[in-house]
DNA sequence: AAATAATTTGAAAAGGGTTACCATAAAGGA
DNA sequence: TCCTTTATGGTAACCCTTTTCAAATTATTT
């Protein structure tokens, strides 16, 4: 059985070819007579336009690739759908690809991407480094970044004011009171890092001495943030409070609070950060820093498809989009139980 | 500036656009010498094959439409996971919709995916009525169904065997000495729906009387299942176990009887379904059914390309794919603290 | 009524690959 | 030497839609 084609419906209707090509495309100059005719012969023999010979002439597929680490991550998940609703809603179709953290898998990936035809790209991974930015750059077609900070000309990215963020909470916990705070680093991406950075800034700013132990790293297991805070609180009491570079983290970390028969917040106050949406669900409601992880997937593909329906990309001029994060006060903080240092 | 062609390619290395098919596509009979002299000119002007052009002509996209209620879900997002991963291995790519559990929104994304000439489809949403079914079928694109039961000639599908987990948890719960056992209801759909159906089989099994008020109905938001238990509980204080429809359920459960100040499990045992990777992270780590998720995008994936491999759609005979849940217990069940009744 | 403008339609070419078929060159066998 | 094979490259048709440009029709103006 061969495909309808739009030839067999012209034939049919007894009109062009290109009549019904206007039809389809809503173009104006058709008679509403003709058209309702051949809207009936479409929809009668089940025509359905062939995308790919479509595509071939008007060079563009109206598919957007979108590279995050890790679709089961809450964090990710959140942000892909900003993407692929904003997408939908532009007539856009969204592939995902997975990176895994990993800059070699992403970069396949980056190149399969462009094999498929996409018209833009959406990279929410990867450390990025000056080769792969500069191989980014000479493919020519548009992306931006998301949470991910490049200042470059012709780079668009969307983050949140991640050092802002990282700042307010431990400000938060200094005015609470506590001196003694730990910090379990992240993947080595941007906004981990930040985050980080403003730690050992705050802290500085006050004075507050940062004792060895009190920085940890957790890779990407869920289980990492458990055993390491397990070790780390068995051997420094001092600790009153530790920082999650997530809220994964900070549930790992609740748990081994937990399992040491210590109480949160009385013994150990312990914070997050993104406010996933399990955040508040937990036993103990999740003090945590709200990212805006939708918003950050419907402005960067916003800003994308807007790139793409401008003539020429290097017009095109770059653009930064940083969203506000907000504090979310919930119940796994407190002032800490005894004076320590 | 304009784009590189297969001729453009053929003409500097001096060789025709059929070799360089060949290459392309590792076709045999072509010499070790001239496959590496094209192989560096397509590499020196970063020459990539118009993927429509090839559509057009091959008549496959070598894309998959995969309808989904909620990406943001992990039990969807793990399914995706499977699904996206076992394409890309096969050299598809796949394009993911959201049905937001509504039909409507469901055969919209239908439609969008078949314009979209994806090659096939892969469905974990919609409680499927005839009409719809029949729709699909009129399609002619090859499907399967996912996590959704439907014994009809032609129809594919991969479920996990509900009943039987349901069945698991209720015996569970009686066998370690529970009779009020309450049910959170979810949505309307297949997995659901047997679980609920192994509750009250169950139940009734051992004589044991289903009142009423056991019986609630969460629908999706998240905060649903904590008010409902808070509820549930203040009125009725024989229940001495919940069962969640899911893990999500569960722990909107454990919240409110936190709240209540009631101890998990030694007042009230509670107990959900799928095994999401939180629920072994949680204070009180979660007793539930491991649902193989992942497993289950993998072999819906792997069937619909098997599918899409034979020539003849209408010879490839429907398979029904059953797959193994497994008991995960963890602690929060406990027998009764009272005997009730 | 003629001239002009606006609307409606169509023919042919283009877009970039693949494929079927054909042509040639080299190697091997009678 | 001549005829098969085998290995390799070339040619032209085709996939289906959009685009360009021009022609035909209808409406409006003078």
């Amino acid at each position: 059985m061969k495909r309808v084609t739009i030839k067999d419906i012209s034939k049919i209707a007894g009109v062009s070819p290109k009549t019904v090509s206007r039809i389809i495309n809503n173009e104006i100059y058709v008679k509403e007579e003709t058209k309702k005719k051949v809207l009936e012969i479409i929809k009668n023999y089940n025509y359905v336009p062939n995308i790919a010979a479509r595509s071939l002439v008007i060079n563009r597929t109206n598919t957007l690739g979108l590279i995050v680490p890790n679709l089961e991550n809450p964090f990710y998940s959140r942000l892909s759908r900003g993407v692929i609703q904003t997408a939908e809603q532009n007539n856009y179709s969204v592939i995902v690809c997975e990176s895994k953290f990993d800059r070699e898998i992403g970069e396949k990936y980056l190149r399969m991407l462009i094999e498929r035809g996409v018209d833009g790209l959406l990279i929410a991974t990867l450390d990025l480094d000056n080769i792969f930015i500069n191989k980014l750059l000479s493919i020519k077609k548009p992306f931006v970044l998301l949470t991910c900070r490049l200042d470059m000309p012709g780079i668009n990215y969307v983050i949140a004011d991640d050092f802002k963020a990282g700042s307010e909470v431990v400000e938060y916990l200094i005015k609470l009171g506590h001196k003694n705070i730990a910090f379990l680093k992240g993947p080595d991406v941007y906004s981990s890092n930040e985050r980080f950075m403003a730690y050992k800034a705050i802290m500085e700013k006050h004075g507050l001495k940062i004792k060895d132990y009190f920085i940890t790293e957790a890779a990407l297991d869920k289980k990492d943030a458990y055993k390491i805070t397990l070790g780390l609180l068995k051997e420094h009491r001092d600790i009153t409070a530790i920082i999650g570079n997530n809220d994964y983290a900070a549930i790992g970390i609740i748990k081994a609070v937990n399992e040491l028969n210590l109480k949160i917040p009385e013994d150990i106050s312990v914070i997050g950060y993104d406010d996933i949406d399990i955040a508040e669900l937990l036993a103990v409601p999740l003090t945590t820093i709200h990212y805006p992880k939708y918003t950050c997937g419907v402005a960067a593909t916003q800003r994308l498809i807007s790139i793409l329906k401008k003539d020429n990309i290097d017009k095109v001029k770059s653009k930064k989009i940083i969203l506000e994060t907000s504090f979310i006060e919930r119940n796994s903080c407190g002032p800490p139980k005894k004076i320590s240092n």
